[in-house]
DNA sequence: ATATTTATGTCAGCCATGTTGACATATTTC
DNA sequence: GAAATATGTCAACATGGCTGACATAAATAT
């Protein structure tokens, strides 16, 4: 119930073709849902890494050892765009209290890939079990290929160019967690 | 081209029925996808704002203060879920530097309603051309009904609570935007 | 009419997390 | 052996959250 307000207005997205003339009107519906959605999207993970003082910071770095382990500190700052030493300042604070360890590389020794220990992959699926709660809520009250239409919204919003790694980095996770499907 | 990668697997969502047994697998690829999508949709205006000495947070008040002119205070901080000391500080810049301005409520003179001038008005609306250019840009490489699609997956990924409250504020802006049509 | 509540502003200080710049160390590659 | 690479670290700074305390004006309640 309740979603009949907005979902009844017109469609002039400016998608299709704005052939020149003038500006287009902007999207108003979708920058603000993209917000808030957002906005709610990290608060429920917010709440359980205060309990362990630990910020966005920290789940983001946990998150993507947990999901891409044997990452070079190098993938995680390309993936986070950030610096070197905002990260570091983060993941030392994981190293420390046990939540991810830093292995030499085989081929390179120069390089320290990163693994959650089993407590780092027992935070990591509690946070991701959250959002996982409330996107599946989501998509329980829609159609049966919401799923798919959010992921192909949300890939296409990423820019161009690092559209095609991020749907690699996703596909190679996936095989790997599920070796043979 | 490139997106077959991911939309070629099968949806093991857990949103349909997780019928009590063990802990569902996470859904990996919108947890991502929201946190990438998400990045570089901020990341156009960051890039203009820099230029004006500005951050994220004037983009936001700056954006709802275009959107829902008029907007008490009280209202801003309901929206951004931030506390009023950090809004002061945004804001008396925003309102100095001659972006916003604040008007006396006429039924109740202890509000300041908010108002961008036209030099506020200018900027907010380049920023949302911007993300308004992703988003087309998007939804143009979709089917008819993407925006349609995105737009309902981002309002059930809002909180219970809020989201009516949300779709109320979008669809009465929407209304005053266009008087009559 | 006075007391209380409400809407807003402000000061001071702290914390998390981003930044730049410089430099150190180990290892690989040329 | 020299140069490039992967990583770590120190110092300093900026942004934008936060709490707590307190101030003012206007509305509302007693």
């Amino acid at each position: 119930m309740a979603d009949i307000n907005i979902s009844s207005l017109p469609d002039r997205s400016a998608a299709q073709a704005d052939q020149g003339s003038h500006p287009a009107e902007p999207i108003w519906d979708l920058i603000e849902l993209l917000f808030f959605a957002y906005r709610d999207f990290v608060s429920d993970p917010d709440d359980v890494l205060a309990k362990f003082s630990f910020g966005r910071a920290h789940h983001r770095v946990l998150h993507f050892v947990n999901r891409h382990p044997g990452m070079k500190v190098a993938d995680l700052l390309e993936v986070l765009k950030i610096t070197k030493q905002s990260l570091g300042r983060v993941l030392k604070q994981l190293v420390d209290q046990g939540y991810v360890v830093q292995k030499e590389g085989e081929n390179d020794r120069r390089q320290r890939l990163l693994y959650v220990t089993p407590k780092g992959e027992a935070l990591a699926m509690r946070l991701a079990g959250l959002q996982t709660e409330r996107i599946a809520r989501a998509l329980g009250q829609l159609g049966p290929n919401a799923h798919e239409a959010a992921r192909r919204f949300l890939v296409a919003m990423i820019d161009a160019d690092g559209r095609d790694g991020v749907q690699k980095l996703i596909a190679r996770a996936d095989r790997a967690r599920r070796p043979r499907s």
